[in-house]
DNA sequence: GTTTGGATTATAACATGTTATAAATTAATG
DNA sequence: CATTAATTTATAACATGTTATAATCCAAAC
Protein backbone atom coordinates (compact mmCIF):
# COMPACT_ATOMS: atom_id res chain seq x y z
CA UNK A 1 0.00 0.00 0.00
CA UNK A 2 2.33 2.91 -1.57
CA UNK A 3 1.52 6.32 -0.51
CA UNK A 4 -0.05 8.65 -2.90
CA UNK A 5 3.09 10.34 -3.05
CA UNK A 6 5.19 7.20 -3.69
CA UNK A 7 2.91 5.86 -6.36
CA UNK A 8 3.51 9.30 -8.02
CA UNK A 9 7.16 8.59 -7.86
CA UNK A 10 6.96 5.33 -9.16
CA UNK A 11 4.97 5.96 -12.32
CA UNK A 12 7.30 8.78 -12.64
CA UNK A 13 10.01 7.00 -13.01
CA UNK A 14 8.05 4.48 -14.91
CA UNK A 15 7.48 6.70 -17.74
CA UNK A 16 11.14 7.99 -17.73
CA UNK A 17 12.58 4.48 -17.52
CA UNK A 18 10.37 3.40 -20.50
CA UNK A 19 11.67 6.52 -22.38
CA UNK A 20 15.26 6.02 -22.08
CA UNK A 21 14.27 2.39 -23.48
CA UNK A 22 12.43 3.50 -26.43
CA UNK A 23 15.13 6.33 -26.92
CA UNK A 24 17.71 3.92 -26.74
CA UNK A 25 16.21 1.44 -28.80
CA UNK A 26 14.91 3.16 -31.61
CA UNK A 27 15.54 6.61 -31.95
CA UNK A 28 13.08 9.36 -32.21
CA UNK A 29 11.19 7.52 -34.50
CA UNK A 30 8.72 5.45 -33.33
CA UNK A 31 8.78 6.94 -30.20
CA UNK A 32 5.81 8.85 -29.57
CA UNK A 33 3.21 9.42 -26.47
CA UNK A 34 1.07 6.13 -26.97
CA UNK A 35 3.97 4.18 -27.31
CA UNK A 36 5.54 5.57 -24.24
CA UNK A 37 2.61 5.21 -22.64
CA UNK A 38 2.39 1.71 -23.30
CA UNK A 39 5.76 0.71 -22.50
CA UNK A 40 5.39 2.66 -19.43
CA UNK A 41 2.28 0.71 -18.61
CA UNK A 42 0.20 3.54 -18.33
CA UNK A 43 -2.83 5.40 -19.94
CA UNK A 44 -1.94 7.92 -22.34
CA UNK A 45 -3.13 10.42 -19.58
CA UNK A 46 -0.73 9.99 -17.32
CA UNK A 47 2.17 11.24 -18.89
CA UNK A 48 0.56 14.34 -19.22
CA UNK A 49 -0.54 14.89 -15.94
CA UNK A 50 2.65 13.76 -14.51
CA UNK A 51 4.84 15.81 -17.14
CA UNK A 52 2.71 18.15 -19.32
CA UNK A 53 4.05 17.68 -22.36
CA UNK A 54 6.43 15.09 -24.36
CA UNK A 55 8.81 18.08 -24.40
CA UNK A 56 8.75 17.90 -20.83
CA UNK A 57 9.67 14.28 -21.17
CA UNK A 58 12.24 14.69 -22.94
CA UNK A 59 13.81 17.45 -20.92
CA UNK A 60 13.58 15.30 -17.96
CA UNK A 61 15.24 12.35 -19.22
CA UNK A 62 18.19 14.73 -20.92
CA UNK A 63 18.75 16.29 -17.31
CA UNK A 64 19.97 12.35 -16.23
CA UNK A 65 22.13 12.75 -19.01
CA UNK A 66 23.60 15.88 -17.59
CA UNK A 67 23.91 14.66 -14.49
CA UNK A 68 26.55 11.69 -16.07
CA UNK A 69 28.28 14.71 -17.82
CA UNK A 70 28.77 16.97 -14.73
CA UNK A 71 30.33 13.90 -12.81
CA UNK A 72 32.50 13.28 -15.39
CA UNK A 73 33.35 17.10 -16.14
CA UNK A 74 34.09 17.45 -12.74
CA UNK A 75 36.93 15.21 -12.71
CA UNK A 76 38.54 16.94 -15.60
CA UNK A 77 41.91 18.09 -14.18
CA UNK A 78 43.91 20.41 -16.64
CA UNK A 79 45.08 23.99 -16.42
CA UNK A 80 42.96 27.26 -17.25
CA UNK A 81 43.28 26.93 -20.69
CA UNK A 82 43.58 23.24 -21.33
CA UNK A 83 39.96 22.74 -19.68
CA UNK A 84 38.29 24.65 -22.61
CA UNK A 85 39.35 21.71 -24.81
CA UNK A 86 38.94 19.25 -22.28
CA UNK A 87 35.33 19.93 -21.64
CA UNK A 88 34.49 19.88 -25.44
CA UNK A 89 36.23 16.74 -25.82
CA UNK A 90 34.47 15.11 -22.97
CA UNK A 91 30.86 15.80 -24.30
CA UNK A 92 32.11 14.57 -27.78
CA UNK A 93 32.97 11.29 -26.05
CA UNK A 94 29.88 11.14 -24.33
CA UNK A 95 27.79 11.40 -26.99
CA UNK A 96 29.94 8.40 -29.22
CA UNK A 97 28.77 6.39 -26.11
CA UNK A 98 25.75 6.42 -27.45
CA UNK A 99 24.98 8.40 -30.27
CA UNK A 100 21.63 7.44 -31.74
CA UNK A 101 19.86 8.29 -28.24
CA UNK A 102 21.68 11.62 -27.48
CA UNK A 103 20.91 12.77 -30.74
CA UNK A 104 16.77 11.64 -30.21
CA UNK A 105 17.12 13.44 -27.37
CA UNK A 106 18.41 16.78 -28.39
CA UNK A 107 16.33 16.42 -31.24
CA UNK A 108 13.39 15.89 -29.15
CA UNK A 109 14.15 18.20 -26.46
CA UNK A 110 14.91 21.26 -28.82
CA UNK A 111 11.35 20.77 -30.39
CA UNK A 112 9.82 24.17 -29.93
CA UNK A 113 12.90 25.85 -30.52
CA UNK A 114 14.34 24.99 -27.52
CA UNK A 115 13.34 27.83 -24.81
CA UNK A 116 12.54 25.20 -22.16
CA UNK A 117 16.02 23.64 -23.35
CA UNK A 118 18.02 26.27 -22.46
CA UNK A 119 16.78 26.17 -18.85
CA UNK A 120 18.15 22.46 -18.09
CA UNK A 121 21.32 22.90 -20.75
CA UNK A 122 22.05 26.35 -21.44
CA UNK A 123 21.56 27.87 -18.39
CA UNK A 124 24.27 25.73 -16.55
CA UNK A 125 26.06 25.57 -19.63
CA UNK A 126 27.32 29.13 -19.75
CA UNK A 127 27.38 28.95 -15.88
CA UNK A 128 29.90 26.19 -16.22
CA UNK A 129 31.56 28.36 -19.41
CA UNK A 130 31.59 31.20 -17.20
CA UNK A 131 33.31 30.03 -14.38
CA UNK A 132 36.21 28.77 -16.41
CA UNK A 133 36.46 31.78 -18.65
CA UNK A 134 37.24 33.62 -14.75
CA UNK A 135 39.73 31.30 -13.89
CA UNK A 136 41.39 31.61 -17.38
CA UNK A 137 41.37 35.35 -16.64
CA UNK A 138 42.58 35.27 -12.79
CA UNK A 139 45.18 32.80 -14.44
CA UNK A 140 46.24 35.72 -16.53
CA UNK A 141 45.74 34.17 -19.73
CA UNK A 142 42.46 36.78 -20.86
CA UNK A 143 42.74 40.30 -20.44
CA UNK A 144 41.63 41.69 -17.20
CA UNK A 145 39.28 44.09 -18.98
CA UNK A 146 37.08 40.57 -20.19
CA UNK A 147 33.64 40.25 -19.30
CA UNK A 148 33.12 36.87 -18.30
CA UNK A 149 30.02 36.70 -19.06
CA UNK A 150 29.51 37.92 -22.64
CA UNK A 151 32.61 35.74 -23.59
CA UNK A 152 30.97 32.84 -21.94
CA UNK A 153 27.81 33.31 -23.87
CA UNK A 154 29.49 33.35 -27.16
CA UNK A 155 31.52 30.13 -25.90
CA UNK A 156 28.49 28.90 -24.76
CA UNK A 157 25.99 29.57 -28.00
CA UNK A 158 28.62 27.68 -30.85
CA UNK A 159 29.24 24.90 -28.87
CA UNK A 160 25.23 24.70 -28.71
CA UNK A 161 24.95 25.06 -32.55
CA UNK A 162 27.82 22.56 -33.47
CA UNK A 163 25.92 20.43 -31.15
CA UNK A 164 22.74 21.08 -32.68
CA UNK A 165 24.74 20.04 -36.03
CA UNK A 166 25.64 16.87 -35.01
CA UNK A 167 22.53 15.64 -33.66
CA UNK A 168 20.59 16.96 -36.84
CA UNK A 169 23.49 15.00 -38.46
CA UNK A 170 25.16 17.51 -40.87
CA UNK A 171 28.69 16.85 -39.41
CA UNK A 172 29.99 13.96 -37.44
CA UNK A 173 31.67 13.62 -34.24
CA UNK A 174 35.40 14.34 -34.71
CA UNK A 175 34.28 17.39 -36.75
CA UNK A 176 31.75 18.49 -34.20
CA UNK A 177 34.59 18.27 -31.74
CA UNK A 178 37.33 20.30 -33.92
CA UNK A 179 35.03 22.83 -35.20
CA UNK A 180 34.20 23.40 -31.85
CA UNK A 181 38.20 23.76 -30.35
CA UNK A 182 38.74 25.88 -33.36
CA UNK A 183 36.36 29.26 -32.92
CA UNK A 184 36.88 28.66 -28.67
CA UNK A 185 40.56 28.76 -29.70
CA UNK A 186 39.88 31.83 -32.16
CA UNK A 187 37.58 33.58 -29.21
CA UNK A 188 39.58 33.00 -26.44
CA UNK A 189 42.68 34.28 -28.36
CA UNK A 190 40.44 37.28 -29.38
CA UNK A 191 40.58 38.01 -25.45
CA UNK A 192 43.96 36.72 -24.79
CA UNK A 193 46.63 38.18 -22.84
CA UNK A 194 50.24 37.83 -24.19
CA UNK A 195 50.74 34.84 -22.67
CA UNK A 196 47.10 33.41 -23.56
CA UNK A 197 47.46 34.35 -27.28
CA UNK A 198 51.03 32.55 -27.25
CA UNK A 199 49.47 29.27 -26.28
CA UNK A 200 45.94 29.74 -28.15
CA UNK A 201 48.19 30.66 -31.43
CA UNK A 202 49.33 27.54 -32.32
CA UNK A 203 46.44 25.65 -31.42
CA UNK A 204 44.49 27.78 -33.95
CA UNK A 205 47.20 27.26 -37.18
CA UNK A 206 47.29 23.70 -36.27
CA UNK A 207 43.16 23.43 -35.96
CA UNK A 208 42.54 25.19 -39.14
CA UNK A 209 44.94 22.99 -40.84
CA UNK A 210 42.80 19.84 -40.11
CA UNK A 211 39.95 21.81 -40.91
CA UNK A 212 41.13 23.17 -44.16
CA UNK A 213 42.22 19.28 -44.96
CA UNK A 214 38.57 18.04 -44.45
CA UNK A 215 36.69 20.55 -46.25
CA UNK A 216 38.71 20.31 -49.64
CA UNK A 217 37.80 16.89 -49.28
CA UNK A 218 34.35 16.25 -48.57
CA UNK A 219 32.78 19.24 -47.21
CA UNK A 220 30.13 20.47 -49.80
CA UNK A 221 31.00 23.84 -49.06
CA UNK A 222 34.06 24.06 -50.68
CA UNK A 223 34.37 26.67 -52.87
CA UNK A 224 34.27 24.12 -55.99
CA UNK A 225 31.08 23.43 -54.94
CA UNK A 226 29.66 26.78 -53.73
CA UNK A 227 27.25 26.80 -57.02
CA UNK A 228 25.11 24.24 -55.77
CA UNK B 1 -6.74 29.85 -71.90
CA UNK B 2 -3.19 29.71 -70.11
CA UNK B 3 -1.18 27.30 -70.58
CA UNK B 4 -0.36 24.19 -68.34
CA UNK B 5 3.20 25.57 -67.08
CA UNK B 6 1.01 28.71 -66.61
CA UNK B 7 -1.83 27.83 -64.62
CA UNK B 8 1.00 25.79 -62.50
CA UNK B 9 3.03 29.22 -61.76
CA UNK B 10 0.02 30.91 -60.96
CA UNK B 11 -0.52 28.70 -58.48
CA UNK B 12 2.36 28.29 -57.24
CA UNK B 13 2.28 32.59 -56.97
CA UNK B 14 -1.01 32.24 -55.29
CA UNK B 15 -0.12 29.84 -52.60
CA UNK B 16 3.28 31.79 -51.86
CA UNK B 17 0.89 35.25 -51.93
CA UNK B 18 -1.14 33.61 -49.59
CA UNK B 19 1.44 32.12 -47.21
CA UNK B 20 2.52 35.66 -47.18
CA UNK B 21 -0.50 37.16 -46.71
CA UNK B 22 -1.38 34.75 -43.50
CA UNK B 23 2.31 34.93 -42.06
CA UNK B 24 2.02 38.83 -41.72
CA UNK B 25 -1.78 38.74 -41.05
CA UNK B 26 -1.62 36.05 -38.05
CA UNK B 27 2.17 34.81 -37.59
CA UNK B 28 3.02 31.04 -37.36
CA UNK B 29 0.10 30.40 -35.24
CA UNK B 30 -3.10 30.01 -37.36
CA UNK B 31 -1.03 29.08 -40.42
CA UNK B 32 -1.44 26.14 -41.18
CA UNK B 33 -2.07 23.77 -44.27
CA UNK B 34 -5.55 24.17 -44.73
CA UNK B 35 -6.22 27.89 -43.78
CA UNK B 36 -3.42 27.81 -47.12
CA UNK B 37 -5.15 26.16 -49.01
CA UNK B 38 -8.43 27.75 -48.79
CA UNK B 39 -6.75 30.94 -48.73
CA UNK B 40 -5.07 30.74 -51.95
CA UNK B 41 -8.17 28.88 -53.51
CA UNK B 42 -7.07 25.44 -53.77
CA UNK B 43 -6.91 22.24 -52.51
CA UNK B 44 -4.95 21.13 -49.52
CA UNK B 45 -3.44 19.03 -52.15
CA UNK B 46 -2.34 21.06 -54.68
CA UNK B 47 0.07 22.90 -52.13
CA UNK B 48 2.06 18.84 -51.73
CA UNK B 49 1.98 18.59 -55.11
CA UNK B 50 3.76 22.02 -55.83
CA UNK B 51 6.23 22.16 -53.04
CA UNK B 52 6.16 18.72 -51.73
CA UNK B 53 5.81 20.05 -47.47
CA UNK B 54 5.11 23.05 -45.37
CA UNK B 55 8.48 23.45 -45.25
CA UNK B 56 9.38 23.92 -48.33
CA UNK B 57 6.70 26.32 -48.75
CA UNK B 58 8.11 28.12 -45.86
CA UNK B 59 11.77 28.10 -47.64
CA UNK B 60 10.09 29.80 -51.26
CA UNK B 61 8.79 32.68 -48.69
CA UNK B 62 12.17 32.73 -46.97
CA UNK B 63 13.96 33.18 -50.47
CA UNK B 64 12.29 36.31 -51.35
CA UNK B 65 13.18 37.91 -48.21
CA UNK B 66 16.48 36.63 -48.90
CA UNK B 67 16.47 38.54 -52.38
CA UNK B 68 15.48 41.75 -50.72
CA UNK B 69 18.28 40.97 -48.29
CA UNK B 70 20.50 40.41 -50.83
CA UNK B 71 19.53 43.48 -52.89
CA UNK B 72 20.15 46.20 -49.82
CA UNK B 73 23.47 44.16 -48.72
CA UNK B 74 24.84 45.01 -52.25
CA UNK B 75 24.68 48.53 -51.70
CA UNK B 76 26.16 48.99 -48.16
CA UNK B 77 29.31 50.30 -48.73
CA UNK B 78 31.90 50.24 -45.90
CA UNK B 79 35.46 49.27 -45.67
CA UNK B 80 36.78 45.80 -45.20
CA UNK B 81 36.36 45.48 -41.53
CA UNK B 82 33.63 48.07 -40.31
CA UNK B 83 31.39 45.55 -43.63
CA UNK B 84 30.67 42.80 -41.41
CA UNK B 85 29.05 44.80 -38.52
CA UNK B 86 26.85 47.11 -41.25
CA UNK B 87 25.85 43.76 -42.44
CA UNK B 88 24.65 42.72 -38.87
CA UNK B 89 22.82 45.85 -38.54
CA UNK B 90 21.15 45.82 -41.60
CA UNK B 91 19.43 42.41 -40.99
CA UNK B 92 18.34 43.73 -37.76
CA UNK B 93 16.97 46.55 -39.46
CA UNK B 94 15.01 44.04 -41.55
CA UNK B 95 13.62 42.28 -39.25
CA UNK B 96 12.39 45.33 -37.57
CA UNK B 97 10.59 46.12 -40.18
CA UNK B 98 8.00 43.41 -39.98
CA UNK B 99 9.24 41.18 -36.97
CA UNK B 100 6.33 39.05 -36.77
CA UNK B 101 6.44 37.61 -40.10
CA UNK B 102 10.00 37.25 -40.10
CA UNK B 103 9.94 35.14 -36.63
CA UNK B 104 6.99 33.21 -37.93
CA UNK B 105 8.67 32.16 -41.17
CA UNK B 106 12.55 31.50 -39.26
CA UNK B 107 10.32 29.26 -36.71
CA UNK B 108 8.75 27.53 -39.06
CA UNK B 109 11.33 26.94 -41.64
CA UNK B 110 14.03 25.63 -39.01
CA UNK B 111 11.32 22.90 -38.46
CA UNK B 112 13.29 19.92 -38.70
CA UNK B 113 16.40 21.21 -37.53
CA UNK B 114 17.28 23.37 -39.85
CA UNK B 115 18.41 20.44 -43.02
CA UNK B 116 16.64 22.40 -45.58
CA UNK B 117 17.05 25.67 -44.22
CA UNK B 118 20.54 25.72 -44.35
CA UNK B 119 19.97 25.11 -48.48
CA UNK B 120 18.64 28.72 -48.36
CA UNK B 121 19.84 30.19 -45.59
CA UNK B 122 23.02 28.89 -44.28
CA UNK B 123 24.81 28.30 -47.52
CA UNK B 124 24.17 31.70 -49.12
CA UNK B 125 25.16 33.31 -46.04
CA UNK B 126 28.66 31.29 -45.27
CA UNK B 127 29.60 32.45 -48.81
CA UNK B 128 28.72 35.86 -48.04
CA UNK B 129 30.90 35.99 -45.10
CA UNK B 130 34.05 34.06 -46.40
CA UNK B 131 34.02 36.93 -49.44
CA UNK B 132 34.07 39.40 -46.27
CA UNK B 133 36.86 37.87 -44.90
CA UNK B 134 39.17 36.78 -47.70
CA UNK B 135 38.42 40.87 -48.56
CA UNK B 136 40.07 41.78 -44.84
CA UNK B 137 42.53 39.75 -45.34
CA UNK B 138 43.50 41.21 -48.30
CA UNK B 139 43.24 44.34 -46.91
CA UNK B 140 45.35 43.64 -44.25
CA UNK B 141 43.02 43.50 -41.55
CA UNK B 142 43.49 39.75 -40.91
CA UNK B 143 46.42 37.56 -40.67
CA UNK B 144 47.34 35.77 -43.64
CA UNK B 145 47.53 32.49 -42.67
CA UNK B 146 44.00 32.37 -41.58
CA UNK B 147 41.45 30.54 -43.38
CA UNK B 148 38.57 32.14 -44.78
CA UNK B 149 36.44 29.31 -44.72
CA UNK B 150 37.05 28.13 -41.24
CA UNK B 151 36.44 31.86 -39.91
CA UNK B 152 33.61 32.49 -41.89
CA UNK B 153 31.61 29.32 -40.46
CA UNK B 154 31.88 30.42 -37.08
CA UNK B 155 30.91 34.08 -37.87
CA UNK B 156 27.93 32.68 -40.06
CA UNK B 157 26.74 30.04 -37.13
CA UNK B 158 27.26 32.45 -34.31
CA UNK B 159 25.17 34.98 -36.48
CA UNK B 160 22.70 32.23 -37.37
CA UNK B 161 22.05 30.92 -33.63
CA UNK B 162 21.11 34.91 -32.48
CA UNK B 163 19.08 35.28 -34.65
CA UNK B 164 17.44 31.62 -33.54
CA UNK B 165 17.40 33.33 -30.12
CA UNK B 166 15.64 36.35 -31.22
CA UNK B 167 12.97 34.67 -33.30
CA UNK B 168 12.13 32.92 -30.09
CA UNK B 169 11.74 35.59 -27.89
CA UNK B 170 14.83 35.13 -26.34
CA UNK B 171 15.87 38.09 -26.68
CA UNK B 172 15.23 41.83 -28.22
CA UNK B 173 16.48 42.92 -31.86
CA UNK B 174 18.66 45.30 -30.27
CA UNK B 175 20.51 43.21 -28.19
CA UNK B 176 20.69 40.43 -31.21
CA UNK B 177 22.44 43.53 -32.87
CA UNK B 178 25.10 43.79 -29.68
CA UNK B 179 26.19 40.50 -29.16
CA UNK B 180 26.41 39.55 -32.51
CA UNK B 181 28.99 43.01 -33.10
CA UNK B 182 30.42 41.71 -30.02
CA UNK B 183 30.93 38.32 -30.84
CA UNK B 184 31.78 39.21 -34.52
CA UNK B 185 34.63 41.71 -33.04
CA UNK B 186 35.91 38.83 -30.80
CA UNK B 187 36.46 36.29 -33.42
CA UNK B 188 37.81 38.79 -35.89
CA UNK B 189 40.02 40.00 -33.40
CA UNK B 190 41.43 36.60 -32.45
CA UNK B 191 42.81 36.15 -35.95
CA UNK B 192 43.70 39.51 -36.83
CA UNK B 193 46.90 41.27 -37.70
CA UNK B 194 48.17 44.23 -35.60
CA UNK B 195 46.03 46.98 -37.66
CA UNK B 196 43.16 45.29 -37.59
CA UNK B 197 43.28 44.67 -34.27
CA UNK B 198 43.99 48.11 -33.54
CA UNK B 199 40.27 48.64 -34.75
CA UNK B 200 38.86 45.66 -32.82
CA UNK B 201 39.89 46.36 -29.32
CA UNK B 202 38.07 49.53 -28.80
CA UNK B 203 35.14 48.08 -30.31
CA UNK B 204 35.27 45.09 -28.41
CA UNK B 205 35.29 47.18 -25.21
CA UNK B 206 32.71 49.54 -25.80
CA UNK B 207 30.14 46.67 -26.96
CA UNK B 208 30.85 44.87 -23.72
CA UNK B 209 30.44 47.58 -21.73
CA UNK B 210 26.81 47.57 -22.93
CA UNK B 211 26.17 44.38 -22.83
CA UNK B 212 27.53 43.81 -19.17
CA UNK B 213 25.28 46.70 -18.56
CA UNK B 214 22.16 44.86 -19.84
CA UNK B 215 22.67 42.27 -17.91
CA UNK B 216 23.46 43.75 -14.58
CA UNK B 217 19.61 45.10 -14.74
CA UNK B 218 17.99 42.64 -17.18
CA UNK B 219 19.39 39.34 -17.78
CA UNK B 220 18.34 36.49 -15.43
CA UNK B 221 21.49 35.00 -15.80
CA UNK B 222 23.11 37.77 -14.05
CA UNK B 223 24.91 35.91 -11.41
CA UNK B 224 22.84 37.72 -8.53
CA UNK B 225 19.81 35.25 -10.20
CA UNK B 226 21.89 32.21 -11.60
CA UNK B 227 20.39 29.92 -8.88
CA UNK B 228 17.38 29.69 -10.68
C1' DG C 1 -13.24 17.58 -82.82
C1' DT C 2 -11.89 13.70 -80.35
C1' DT C 3 -8.91 11.41 -77.53
C1' DT C 4 -5.35 11.29 -74.19
C1' DG C 5 -2.87 12.07 -70.16
C1' DG C 6 -1.09 14.90 -66.59
C1' DA C 7 -2.69 17.86 -62.92
C1' DT C 8 -6.15 19.24 -59.63
C1' DT C 9 -9.83 18.17 -56.76
C1' DA C 10 -12.66 16.30 -53.09
C1' DT C 11 -12.40 13.24 -49.73
C1' DA C 12 -11.04 9.89 -46.57
C1' DA C 13 -7.60 8.23 -43.85
C1' DC C 14 -3.47 7.93 -40.78
C1' DA C 15 -0.25 9.19 -37.04
C1' DT C 16 0.81 12.54 -34.11
C1' DG C 17 0.57 15.71 -29.73
C1' DT C 18 -2.80 17.24 -26.88
C1' DT C 19 -7.21 18.09 -24.31
C1' DA C 20 -11.64 16.89 -22.31
C1' DT C 21 -14.79 13.88 -19.83
C1' DA C 22 -16.82 10.53 -17.22
C1' DA C 23 -15.98 6.34 -14.74
C1' DA C 24 -13.17 3.70 -11.74
C1' DT C 25 -9.62 3.21 -8.32
C1' DT C 26 -7.73 3.96 -3.92
C1' DA C 27 -5.06 6.38 -0.38
C1' DA C 28 -6.43 9.54 3.10
C1' DT C 29 -9.67 11.05 6.50
C1' DG C 30 -13.17 10.76 9.85
C1' DC D 1 -15.54 0.73 8.34
C1' DA D 2 -17.60 4.36 5.57
C1' DT D 3 -16.81 8.54 3.22
C1' DT D 4 -14.14 11.71 0.65
C1' DA D 5 -11.31 13.40 -2.68
C1' DA D 6 -7.41 13.06 -5.53
C1' DT D 7 -5.60 10.47 -9.59
C1' DT D 8 -5.56 7.43 -12.94
C1' DT D 9 -7.89 5.29 -16.58
C1' DA D 10 -10.41 4.50 -20.79
C1' DT D 11 -12.05 6.76 -24.40
C1' DA D 12 -13.36 10.09 -27.56
C1' DA D 13 -12.21 14.08 -29.75
C1' DC D 14 -9.55 17.85 -32.02
C1' DA D 15 -6.01 20.04 -34.95
C1' DT D 16 -2.19 19.18 -37.34
C1' DG D 17 1.01 17.51 -41.38
C1' DT D 18 0.83 14.21 -44.67
C1' DT D 19 -0.56 10.41 -47.93
C1' DA D 20 -3.65 7.76 -50.81
C1' DT D 21 -7.51 7.29 -54.02
C1' DA D 22 -10.78 7.91 -57.27
C1' DA D 23 -13.18 11.36 -59.89
C1' DT D 24 -12.83 15.35 -62.66
C1' DC D 25 -10.96 18.84 -65.53
C1' DC D 26 -8.71 20.63 -69.47
C1' DA D 27 -4.69 21.78 -72.26
C1' DA D 28 -2.05 19.07 -75.57
C1' DA D 29 -1.61 15.84 -79.23
C1' DC D 30 -3.62 13.75 -82.95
Amino acid sequence: MPTREEAKAQRREAIINAALRLMYARGDSGFSMRALADAAGVSIATPYNLFGSKQAIMLAVLDTGMAHYGERLAKLHADELEIFFEAVSLATELYAEAPKFHQAVLFSAYGDGGRDYRAVFGDPRFLFWKDLVTRAREAGFLHAEIDPSALALALSQQFFICILEWAYGEIELDELEQRVHYTFALLLNGAATASGGARLKPRISALQQRLTDRWSISDPRTPADASR
